[in-house]
DNA sequence: CACGAGACCTGTTCGC
DNA sequence: TGCGAACAGGTCTCGT
């Protein structure tokens, strides 16, 4: 379900709290109830359980579309995958369906990790990058420069939307928001990565960091059954937006298959030939 | 190295 | 109405 802005956002309730829920931020886990097994990666349950009792949640964040607690010795962290939640509510509230893992907290309050399709995944580990050292750059962390982004283009020869899903190459997109950043950037989505030229990279990455800056802005999207308050799937550009005009050209918006994952883009906006090879051609 | 297929899962929507 | 197929915000592993 969630990429970076959703993710964002979630971190950003927990650790700041909302008008409904309270912060997170200085409270002792008073135990784990882990309800499907394979949501816990790592350690053994009960060692879980054993470790995490009576550790402070001393800060939570993000990292790409990894969620952390980092804890009084070690570090919690969760990927959500497709349809996983994280939801505070009040002590021994009624189990839900999907309800994966539940910990109890001190103030009468619970975080529970709910997740439809078992995908979701938690980790309680000393060293966070055996969980996250993998990731590539924060798109919005601007030691990323364009020119650093470019040589990484130029690095690999891979069409550009299966590279934006790659999270070693770039941490935090996800389908819609790599839709969104190529059309917004104009560039085709099977665009070979190392033909764009340096404008063109400068150009899809400010994309990226627009997209992502109004996601976060709008408190990311809620589609299908999952609503997570936020609205900006009311401003798609492409993404499920198959066979409805293109804001910028009147142009049907087109879905193919790239990757495995469906893939929205303004045939007339976003011309399968960098835009260097088409005003020569 | 790069790509495609299959696996992991459940739920909703679409087409006949 | 019913039923199977397609589809879903993700990632891993394996084969070519």
């Amino acid at each position: 379900m969630p990429e970076l802005p959703e993710v964002e956002t979630i971190a950003r309730n927990l650790c700041l709290g909302t008008q409904q829920q309270p912060s997170l931020v200085g409270r002792h886990i008073l135990g784990a109830n882990l309800l499907w097994g394979r949501t816990l990666v790592e350690p053994s349950p009960v060692e879980f359980s054993q470790r995490i009792e009576g550790q402070v949640i001393e800060a939570i964040d993000r990292r790409g579309k990894f969620l952390y607690f980092q804890l009084t010795c070690d570090w919690l962290l969760f990927h959500l995958r497709m349809s996983g939640d994280l939801v505070v509510q009040r002590l021994d509230s009624p189990q839900k369906t999907h309800d994966r893992l539940v910990l109890p907290l001190e103030g009468e309050l619970e975080l529970v990790f709910n997740d439809a399709r078992k995908f979701g995944r938690v980790w309680l580990v000393e060293e966070v990058d055996r969980v996250v050292g993998h990731l590539g750059p924060e798109p919005l962390d601007e030691s990323l420069t364009p020119a650093i982004f470019f040589t990484k283009l130029q690095s690999t020869r891979r069409q550009l939307k299966p590279l934006l899903l790659d999270q070693p190459f770039l941490a935090g997109l996800g389908n819609i928001y790599a839709d969104e950043a190529l059309n917004l950037a104009k560039l085709h989505p099977l665009i070979i990565s190392n033909t764009l030229a340096e404008a063109q990279a400068a150009s899809l990455l400010q994309s990226i960091r627009t997209v992502l800056r109004d996601g976060i802005a709008r408190n990311g999207a809620s589609i299908d059954w999952v609503y997570r308050g936020g609205d900006f799937q009311n401003y798609f550009r492409v993404y499920q937006r198959t066979g409805k005009p293109c804001q910028e050209c009147g142009t049907l918006i087109a879905r193919i298959i790239v990757g495995q994952r469906g893939t929205h883009f303004c045939p007339q906006c976003q011309p399968p030939l960098s835009s260097m090879e088409v005003s020569h051609g």
